[in-house]
DNA sequence: CCAATTTCAGAGTAACTGATATCG
DNA sequence: CCGATATCAGTTACTCTGAAATTG
């Protein structure tokens, strides 16, 4: 059996955002997964492309997990050479990190087909719309954050 | 150490969408963990309710999960006498599920928190945004659901 | 025979809570 | 001592792939 259309009426944000993120996810994972890379370990590159020197306390706060967990994800990615990390010369603790050459050069040989993903979905949606969209949802991360700090 | 804001510059939309879902879903689970439910399981009720008689095929494609998935979430919401699922008259192998009466009474009990967290997220933003914000959403629905298809 | 649905079984991914140690 | 960081260990939550049976 086929199934008809959605309909615009009484859908909340939170359901289609999550909706929209599975189908995301689920895109990205196959992508990714010629290289071996899970979606949270290329999300943390990203990220660390952006921001070199991060902390993993930094840099879980980003991506909205428990440092525990990304403590996790850049180990692994440390343990394959995708990312260093040094102590920080004024704060003995903390440890900051970075992309190596070859963190940058398999951030770059993925990032193209995610790229796709996104020309996909928002194809024929104008700029302007597009530029909402990313107001709304950096705002809506900015609220999100806070509940998050330990 | 303290952590700095957020630019609205090139960050990509998939990013984005990725760790607002990550925000909600942890507030979900919080909020939802008090009546023994998890987030795919809220997910499956409402769109029950909201579409009763789906059959777990079409359940998994608005989810966007596969059925193998969905099949899981729904035999537990029938074994704890949430739902309850009955042969199609016309067609032998199909189920088509519908929420009991217990159903609908924890939906209803959980659902308040879960609309707190949309305002939440969404305090101040313009009605116009909000829909603004919807379509696009809906449309990269549309565009992801395809490939979800067995 | 083919396409769609249901469903079991096993595997893999992603994220969390708790606890410990260190540093400023 | 407090607050932030790092990190180990164990656990839970979520989703997938493969395969088999059923039905129209």
């Amino acid at each position: 059996m086929t199934d008809s259309g959605e309909e615009r009426d009484d859908v909340s944000l939170v359901y289609v955002v999550g909706r929209v993120n599975q189908g995301i996810r689920r895109e990205m994972r196959q992508h990714l997964g010629q290289w071996e890379l899970g979606v949270p370990e290329f999300t943390a590159l990203s990220i660390l492309r952006r921001r070199p020197g991060l902390s993993n306390a930094q840099l879980a706060r980003r991506s909205m997990v428990t440092p525990q967990t990304m403590i996790e994800i850049l180990a692994g990615l440390e343990a394959r050479g995708l990312v260093q990390r040094a102590g920080d010369p004024d704060h003995g603790r903390i440890l900051r990190a970075q992309l190596t050459r070859a963190g940058e050069q398999l951030l770059d040989s993925t990032e193209p087909g995610i790229e796709q993903i996104q020309e996909k979905i928002l194809a024929g949606v104008p700029k302007r719309q597009q530029q909402i969209v990313m107001d709304v949802m950096l705002r809506a991360m900015e609220r999100l954050r806070p509940g998050l700090d330990n």
